[in-house]
DNA sequence: TGCTAAACGGATGGCCCATCCGCATGGTTC
DNA sequence: GAACCATGCGGATGGGCCATCCGTTTAGCA
């Protein structure tokens, strides 16, 4: 129900988010000061459109937010409990180590943007389905639980962080901890 | 070879460090400016001691960081290679988790007290030696490297730190996430 | 007791943050 | 196309935190 904004105002909201983006990627702290300053726009316009370092952060971060929900979704769909379950987690450390606006946001207890809340809750519940799911198939120890998955992500994505390394190294490694991971609280042996 | 602290010095050394303790345990941001205030001290006192927030944090780490060496050396004593991987982790992990002062340290990449840098090493030479013997003798898979320790145990404990919970949880919670990983690692089956 | 080096303390300037309000401009109506 | 208004813009500015620097104090010693 929100009036939809004044064509300047569109404009200038595209580019501090743009701007945002290449700063979160060079690793630059995000500071709101700072986002004004490369934008060329006044403080107050920043600070404006977003009120705190973390709305301007989630909003940068919501495509690849929005992208993992849906994948979710689609992971529900799956027909192997196992491959459900271990296909959605692939994607969600890929994208932790991948970009940058993800962990903070990941890891953050309340969020700024009320869609961000959204779309987290709907990723834990399709973890938590899909794990529930594995459970029911016996594929999976009983002692992990729903509310253990997105700690774990994170993590794993911590860890990937303090090793460093190129993207490529990134994701292989992420892939390489979950792998470990999920064979430790698989019941069945891997199929050689 | 320094020349040994005046009386005051080291009963205001001993107060600063004891109230960074407090501070860090209580999880307020470890601000020199605050301790100043909380010691009664002068901020310039505060920060002669200690000119960075990182080397009183390194400082307050210290006695554990000696213990966990402490126990690496032991370790390396054990016939089984198994075990004394495990149990050297274990402690890593539990310490973690349990002193709030830790999880920066580790994850820090340069170090602001030498002793710190000295410690931090000693640990991962002797995790690294635990783990070569322990895929010398083939019960875990070759493709964990020495390297991915420290990130792995920061990872964990951050995870744990998400989840949050008292203590008492927190300890076994780390316990569980670091089994689960090791589980997945292992060549042979858990022996039931 | 007097001397000196070591330690103390806090006033102070620099820096960053975020608010607030006078000004500009897009959009709409006639 | 002119006039009006709501929406948006900009940056000057006060507040808060940080860490330095130097005049003062005190421990240790002869």
């Amino acid at each position: 129900m929100t009036t939809p904004l004044r064509k300047d105002a569109a404009r200038n909201w595209k580019r501090i988010v743009s701007v945002a983006r290449d700063l979160i990627d060079e690793g630059t702290p995000l500071q709101l000061n700072d986002v004004a300053r490369r934008t060329g726009l006044g403080v107050g316009t920043v600070y404006r459109h977003f009120a705190t370092p973390e709305a301007l952060l989630e909003t940068v971060a919501a495509p690849c937010l929005e992208r993992l929900a849906a994948h979710g979704r689609q992971a529900l769909t799956d027909t192997d409990p196992w491959r459900g379950l271990t296909g959605f987690l692939s994607h969600v450390v890929e994208a932790q180590v991948t970009d940058a606006a993800l962990p903070p946001v990941a890891a953050a207890a309340t969020d700024a943007v009320p869609r961000t809340t959204e779309l987290k809750k709907s990723m834990a519940s399709a973890g938590a389905t899909l794990l529930a799911r594995a459970r029911d198939a016996g594929v999976v120890r009983p002692d992990l639980a729903a509310a253990d998955l997105v700690p774990l992500m994170c993590g794993i994505a911590h860890a990937v962080g303090l090793r460093g390394g190129n993207p490529a190294d990134r994701v292989d490694l992420a892939h390489r901890y979950l792998a470990a991971f999920l064979e430790g609280l698989r019941t069945t042996p891997p199929t050689a």
